[in-house]
DNA sequence: GTCAATTGACGAAACGTTTAAGAAGCCGTA
DNA sequence: TACGGCTTCTTAAACGTTTCGTCAATTGAC
C-alpha cells in the first residue's frame, strides 16, 4: 500500500497524492476529494520512514532518562509524549547510564535513527563533551531539570534556588532554628542550587548551620536514611527541622527517624523537593516543592520544535513556576527545640 | 557522512561497505579491516533509517503503556528498554488512552513508523479490533500483564490467579476468617483472575465472603479509600483483613482506616498486589505479591524477537514467577475478630 | 596445464517518499 | 489572435541503504 498504488486507483500521479497526504496546495478541489477518498477507502497511510530519508529529517524526539524507575521521571516523560503526540511526532525512550553519567552509546543509537531533537532530563558536567562529539549540529538539544554549562542547548527547569528558599523560609516562619540540611550531590545543578538557596534563606536570617548538620548524600532513599542517622550520631540529638534535597532523602530519613522513636513532625520536621507522586499519598504528606513535571516535559518539546523551525534562535531557557507545597511532615517548632 | 563517503576513501564499492557494516561474510580479511578503519575515521555510522526503508523492517519496537505516570509501569518499561537495547533495538513509548481504552490514533503512528513489533500492557477486551484492523499481520504484537481472547499476540504475564490464592492462603494462615475483598474492575482479565483466585482459596477453608465484604473498585488510592469506607459503613464493622486488587487500592484501604482510628496491621490487616516500589517503603511495608515487571518487560521483547525470526510459531505465553512478600500490614487474627 | 569451484568485489536496481522543474490547459487582456 | 500569468498536474531525480546477479581472480583437483 504505496503512493504508487493509490495513484493509479485514482489516475493521478504519485507527486498529486504525496501534495494531498501533505496537505501542499496547487492541487484542484475535485482530485484532492477524490484522493482523499480512495486513500481512505485503501486504509493509505504515508510510510513515515520513506519520508524521512526523503526529507532528512524525522518526526522523532529522543527522550533520554536518567533512570526511568526512579520516580521522578516518569512525569516528565509524559508530558514529552503528550506535547509530542500533538505535533505529529513520536519518542524514543532510553535510559541514561546506570552510574548517571550519560551512555555514548545510547545516544549514538538515538542519532543513528536520525531523531530530530533530542531531550535529557540530569546531564553532569562530563556530558558535555560526548553530546557535542555525538550529535550532529543540527539536532536542537534540550535539557531540563540540571543545566551543564557550555553546552548547545536550550534548558527548561525551575528556579531551584528560588525554591529552596520558599522551603527554608517556611522552617524559619514555622519558628525552627535548628536545622540541618541533607543536600543532594553537588555534581548535580539541582541539588547545588538548592542547597545554595537554603543557605542564602538560612544565612539571612541569622540560622546557623553547623557543619555535622549539613550533609552530602546521593538522592536515593538509602542515602537519606543513612544520612539521617549519621546526623543524629554526630550531633547527639535531632535537629528541629531537616531541609532534604530531594523526596528520597527526605522518605528515607523520616523513616530513621522514626526508627530511632523520633515521630514526625512533632519531634522533627522534615521537608523534600520534586512533590514525587508518594509524597501526596496520604500515608505520607511530605511537605516539599513541586516541580510541574508534565509541563516541562510539554515546555522541552516546545523548544526542541522551535529551535527545529529555527535552528539559530538564540540559547533559551525555560524557567517554570515552582510552587511550596505544605503538608503534615512541617509544623511549628517546639517551644523548647526553638534554639 | 554516508557508505558512498566511505567506499570512496577506502577505494571499494558502496556494497562492500554495506557488507562490512553489517558483518556479512564475502569480504577479504585485508578489505574488512581498512574500510572499519576508514569508517571509524570518519564517525561513519550507518543511517538506520535508510536501512529501514531498504529493508522494510526496522530496528524499532513500538510500547504502549496504559499510563506511564502510574507507578506500576515504568519498570516494565525499563526491562523492555534494556532488552530492546541489547538487540540494537529502539523503543517508541505511547500513552494508551486516558479512559484506558487503546487510543487508535496512537497504534496508526506507531505502525506508520513502522515498528518492527508492538508491546501492550492492559489491553482490554475492546482493544481487539483496533489492533487486528490497524497493526499489519506481519508485525508481532505481544501483550503484557492482562490478556484478550482471541487476538494474534503473545503474552507475557504472572499466574495472577496462583498469586492470588497464596495471598489468601496467607491470610487463613494467620488465622483470618472475616476477609474482605476489593477487587479491581473485572474488565481487566488480571483482576478478574485475581478475585477468582483469592475467592477460590477463602472458599476451600471454608470461609465465606458476604456480599458487603466483596467491593469492586477502580484501580486507584481514591477508589480503595472510598471503597474501604464503604465497607465499613455497611458492615457496621472492620473486617479482620482485606485482599486488595492492587497496591493503590491497598494504600487507600490503608488509609481509610487509619482515618477511622483503625491501626494496620493490629486492627485490620491489609494485602495489596503488584509489588509498586511505594510498597517496600518502610514507610508502608505493604504485604503484597511481586510481579518481575522488569522481567516481564525483558521476557515481552524476547518474545517479540522471536517471533520477528519465526513468524509463525504458535502462539506463545510466558507466566513468570510471582512472589508472596509478607511485610508488616498483615499480622496475625486478634482472637476476638476471628469468626 | 586445464577446468570447475570458490572467493572477493562490484554495478545497479529497488525501498516509498518529497520536491524542483516543467508541461498543459485556461483565463483575461491587449 | 497572441501572449503572459495562473492553476493544476506530471516527470524524474534524489535520499542512503541492501542485495541480487555478475564477473574477475584465485584456488584446488585432476
Amino acid at each position: 500500500m504505496t503512493l504508487s498504488d493509490v495513484a493509479k486507483q485514482a489516475g493521478v500521479s504519485i507527486a498529486t497524492v504525496s501534495y494531498v497526504m501533505n496537505d501542499r496546495g496547487g492541487v484542484g478541489e475535485r482530485t484532492r476529494a477524490n484522493v482523499l477518498r480512495i486513500a481512505d477507502e485503501l486504509g493509505f497511510r504515508l510510510n513515515r520512514v520513506a519520508s524521512g530519508l526523503r526529507t532528512g529529517r524525522t518526526q522523532v524526539l529522543g527522550l533520554v532518562l536518567a533512570d526511568i524507575t526512579n520516580p521522578f521521571y516518569p512525569e516528565i516523560a509524559g508530558g514529552v509524549i503528550a506535547a509530542a503526540a500533538e505535533a505529529g511526532f513520536q519518542v524514543f525512550l532510553s535510559h541514561g547510564g546506570a552510574d548517571g553519567r550519560l551512555d555514548g552509546e545510547v545516544v549514538q543509537a538515538l542519532c543513528d535513527h536520525q531523531c530530530g531533537a533530542l531531550i535529557f532530563t540530569s546531564l553532569v558536567v562530563s556530558d558535555g563533551p560526548l553530546l557535542s562529539d555525538v550529535v550532529p549540529p543540527d539536532v536542537p538539544i534540550v535539557q531540563t531539570v540540571r543545566r551543564i554549562p557550555g553546552i548547545r542547548a536550550d534548558f527548561v527547569g525551575i528556579d531551584d534556588r528560588a525554591g529552596a528558599r520558599d522551603e527554608a523560609q517556611h522552617l524559619i516562619d514555622l519558628g525552627h532554628r535548628d536545622i540541618a540540611v541533607l543536600a543532594g550531590p553537588s555534581a548535580s545543578s539541582a541539588s547545588s542550587e538548592r542547597t545554595a538557596g537554603y543557605r542564602e534563606a538560612l544565612a539571612e536570617a541569622g540560622v546557623e548551620v553547623s557543619p555535622e548538620s549539613m550533609l552530602e548524600c546521593s538522592l536515593t532513599g538509602d542515602a537519606g536514611y543513612r544520612a539521617a542517622q549519621q546526623l543524629l550520631e554526630s550531633r547527639g540529638h535531632a535537629p528541629s527541622a531537616v531541609l532534604c534535597g530531594n523526596d528520597l532523602i527526605a522518605l528515607g530519613a523520616i523513616d530513621a527517624f522514626l526508627a530511632h522513636g523520633l515521630s514526625v513532625p512533632e519531634h522533627v520536621s522534615v521537608a523534600g523537593y520534586d512533590d514525587i507522586w508518594f509524597a501526596s499519598s496520604r500515608l505520607v504528606q511530605l511537605t516539599t516543592v513541586r516541580q510541574p513535571r508534565h509541563e516541562m516535559g510539554r515546555a522541552a518539546v516546545s523548544l526542541a520544535l522551535e529551535r527545529l523551525a529555527q535552528p539559530d534562535l538564540p540559547p533559551r531557557e525555560v524557567i517554570m513556576e515552582h510552587e511550596l507545597v505544605v503538608r503534615r511532615t512541617t509544623t511549628r517548632a517546639r517551644a523548647g527545640t526553638a534554639a
